[in-house]
DNA sequence: TCGACACTCGCACATTGTGCGATAAATCGA
DNA sequence: TCGATTTATCGCACAATGTGCGAGTGTCGA
């Protein structure tokens, strides 16, 4: 008997595409859709039937231009990503493109809360995600890294952005889900913290410190922060060569 | 009509648990049986019936215990956390014990393989992450921040490692699905992207250079070049002050 | 005109989380 | 010691999910 062709990897992006000739559905319409109903309601609201009525066809029909939920949302994952801005490591310098590409991702992330838990459960390698991911080697290409320690900064530098932002989305979604703002969370979190303060001594100073401060805005600081502090690190490495 | 008594945060760890005088069931015992069976099977083999099954026990007996499945979730996480190592930054200095809590929080996640899906969820709020909490900010604080700086420098730290290891994780659940070595994944992956040169040149260029090499070793490289990388742009800001 | 193909869709199935109410067992107040 | 309350377990049932299957409809090339 004979072995199945393999497939290199179970995803969109190594199966090709359904041919087509006049079809009243397409996938760049059923991924939009899929997409309005995972801003307007989130992840838990897209099912294939609910998609199906919104595209005005039956659930199954989607089926045939898409293999699969995971495969649809493999191609959902990949537009977000089309959504960052161009950054130009010529035009500006290298660590302002860099900047730009962090603070690109982290804002499509935002913008589409939904694909914090896509990132944890696939790979990115669609196009966009590709794309994306040569435009920040040529950025540090530019910068004088090569080889090795090329690589190494451009996939350091979409760890920490893919790392602060996406528990900032867990957390956002959490208050949506709770119904309070933020400002009283963080209160009743610091009662939690402080009540238990021998267990956790540093954390319970730190909390009760910025309990009335305005969380975002802290956060955003956070970001900048920790940016330019591995920025330096990558320009120090880059001079003592 | 009386207002509900508002909960702050629809979490396991707001909600009181259940006063428990002889209890054939407990917390801990379904949580260690979750644990089991995501680790053995992931994710979505973990199913309520399932469990109860598992724990010889209906399948509806857990809801005794625990408000619903997210709330086990949350337990369930929680408990990956208690599995770093402790770190101190007494004994030894506080770089060694930022990097001991970077490859030991590395490590749990790797063990258990599906936090990556509820890190990107919900929120950690559970003692034992915020223990981990803790332990990163005295460590911190030993090295000679203070204020923001502290709490900047923590979550930054934090921030990478997840960032770092979330995608891999990631990346190994999908040559696992694949039933593939990685090696030849990566061939067929480079055969990609070097097809569509034009689109990627930078990105083609790295992955042709490295696709003989040994992934997993790669990113072990990797990971440590981003954490000293890292650290060494704190302990700058350490000195310029 | 005829078959091959592109596409759509209704039906059906197994599986899921969980609410509800019936139980039993333990505990407590009298 | 006896009833009443609380603690805990469980079967049943419901609505919703992803998706396989096969029957349908349209279009195009020969």
């Amino acid at each position: 008997m004979l072995r199945d062709v393999e497939q290199p990897l179970s995803s969109v992006w190594t199966r090709e595409k359904r041919p087509s000739k006049s079809p009243t559905l397409s996938r760049a319409q059923i991924v939009r859709a899929a997409m309005e109903i995972l801003d307007a309601e989130g992840m838990e609201a897209l099912s294939m039937r609910r998609l199906g009525t919104k595209l005005g066809a039956g659930a199954t029909s989607i089926y045939w231009h898409v293999a699969n939920k995971d495969d649809l949302l493999e191609l959902v994952l990949d537009e977000v990503f089309s959504e960052v801005p161009p950054f130009d490591p010529e035009t500006s310098g290298w660590r302002d493109a860099a900047s730009a590409f962090a603070y690109g991702v982290r804002q499509a992330l935002f913008a589409h809360p939904w694909s914090a838990v896509l990132i944890g459960t696939m790979p990115s390698i669609g196009p966009n995600a590709m794309r994306l991911s040569d435009g920040l080697m040529r950025t540090f290409a530019k910068a004088g890294f090569t080889g090795m320690g090329l690589d190494h900064a451009a996939s350091t530098m979409m760890a920490y952005v893919l790392g602060t932002t996406l528990p900032e989305i867990a957390w956002r979604s959490a208050t949506r889900r709770s119904g309070l703002n933020e400002q009283d969370l963080v209160k009743a979190m610091t009662d939690i913290v402080t009540r238990a303060a021998n267990d956790y001594p540093e954390l319970a100073a730190r909390y009760s410190e910025y309990a009335d401060l305005d969380q975002q805005a802290l956060r955003a600081v956070n970001f900048d922060f920790g940016l330019t502090c591995f920025l330096d690190g990558l320009e120090a490495r880059l001079k003592q060569r």
